[in-house]
DNA sequence: CGAATTTGACCAGCGC
DNA sequence: GCGCTGGTCAAATTCG
């Protein structure tokens, strides 16, 4: 195993962790593992368990998000894309050994363990990693038996294991969200299928396990339940859709669709890429009735149109993304 | 009847 | 090396 891990992990993507109440950590690093890091404080609104400043994309769908050549997976679009009125809350992107972990310590559920995930929660945490290191061998196996010559009718699995070691997969990037939800699989667009589901350590609930159903295309998710707040679904996604949302969607998704300001959603917005989930996060309350209302929001709820130029505008104007993560306006892909 | 889900088994990685 | 855990497979089952 590389360094890069621990490297990984010593700049711990859960710093926020550390700072307590007020402070938030956001950590981004690229293929070629630099990482930009920004504290910043944030003003937390616990009865209406938002962060001030951090609005529900409602310009930005979540399957767009999801699809194509947006560098970081924007899943904190998924604000309100699932059945029930749900906020996401917390964003963690990272690779396996961030996410995953060292032993008895969820990474997930582990930083949550550390700094509940109350409902008034006052971090709010995003982290990118998209490492280049070894995958699980899991995936290996996956994607060989899969593809190819390995799965000759022989289960002789000791010699694909051997060239299984000596091959390496790129990791995909992931990204992880905490989304208030009282559904576990979120709707958003995309067709998955269970392919697993496993029970959690420390955990009442079941992690499951998806897979886009759609041909070539091996975007992974991963479906918890917080064991601390049950209300709090973690999802995790893994890897980018290489292809579009399917057309057949259903409830939510339709209405996403259908949603003007959805469609109006630049999804060649600015190519490189701040993370659209944080410039989501970031937006001033544009509703007042989120900065105040308090309440859960459906954040498919009709609202002003704002387009994305104009959301970053604000945004700029207000020297808020220049604030928070500088270096990424400035962010090149190596 | 095909697609999707369930579920037990298997495997690899990691810490001790 | 062993045991634990996460992740995946695949047969069986359920669903539409």
């Amino acid at each position: 195993m590389s360094s890069e891990p621990k490297d990984l992990y010593n700049h711990d993507p859960f710093q926020y962790d550390r700072y307590g109440l007020g402070t938030t950590s956001f950590s981004f690093s690229s293929n070629t593992s630099s990482m930009y890091e920004h504290k910043s404080p944030l003003v937390v609104d616990p009865s209406s368990q938002t962060l001030h400043g951090f609005t529900p994309p409602s310009y930005m769908s979540f399957t767009e998000c999801l699809h194509g050549p947006v560098e970081y997976n924007t899943l904190a679009s998924a604000f309100g894309m699932s059945p029930s009125s749900s906020e996401v809350f917390s964003c963690i992107e990272g690779d396996n050994k961030t996410l995953e972990t060292t032993r008895g310590h969820d990474p997930i559920i582990g930083s949550t363990s550390e700094v509940p995930v109350s409902t008034n929660s006052s971090e709010s945490s995003f982290s990118t990693e998209a490492g280049n290191e070894e995958y699980s061998s899991k995936s290996k196996k996956e994607s060989e038996t899969k593809g190819c010559e390995d799965g000759d009718d022989h289960p002789n699995k000791k010699v694909n294991k051997q060239k299984k070691k000596v091959e390496k997969r790129q990791r995909e990037p992931r990204f992880a969200f905490m989304t208030k939800s009282e559904v576990d699989h979120l709707e958003d667009g995309y067709r998955w299928r269970k392919y697993g589901q496993k029970a959690v350590k420390n955990s009442p609930f079941p992690r499951s396990y998806y897979r886009c159903t759609t041909q070539k295309c091996t975007v992974k998710k991963r479906v918890e339940r917080s064991f601390q707040d049950s209300s709090t679904v973690i999802t995790t996604y893994e890897g980018q859709h290489n292809h579009p949302v399917p057309v057949t969607l259903r409830g939510n998704a339709t209405a996403m669709l259908s949603n003007p300001m959805l469609a109006a959603t630049p999804l060649a917005a600015p190519p490189q890429r701040f993370p659209p989930e944080l410039l989501a996060h970031m937006m001033p309350p544009m509703n007042t009735q989120h900065a105040s209302g308090g309440t859960s929001s459906n954040f498919f709820a009709p609202q002003p149109t704002i387009h994305f130029q104009q959301q970053q505008q604000y945004l700029n104007d207000h020297g808020l993304l220049q604030d928070l993560f500088p270096s990424l306006f400035f962010k090149q892909e190596p």
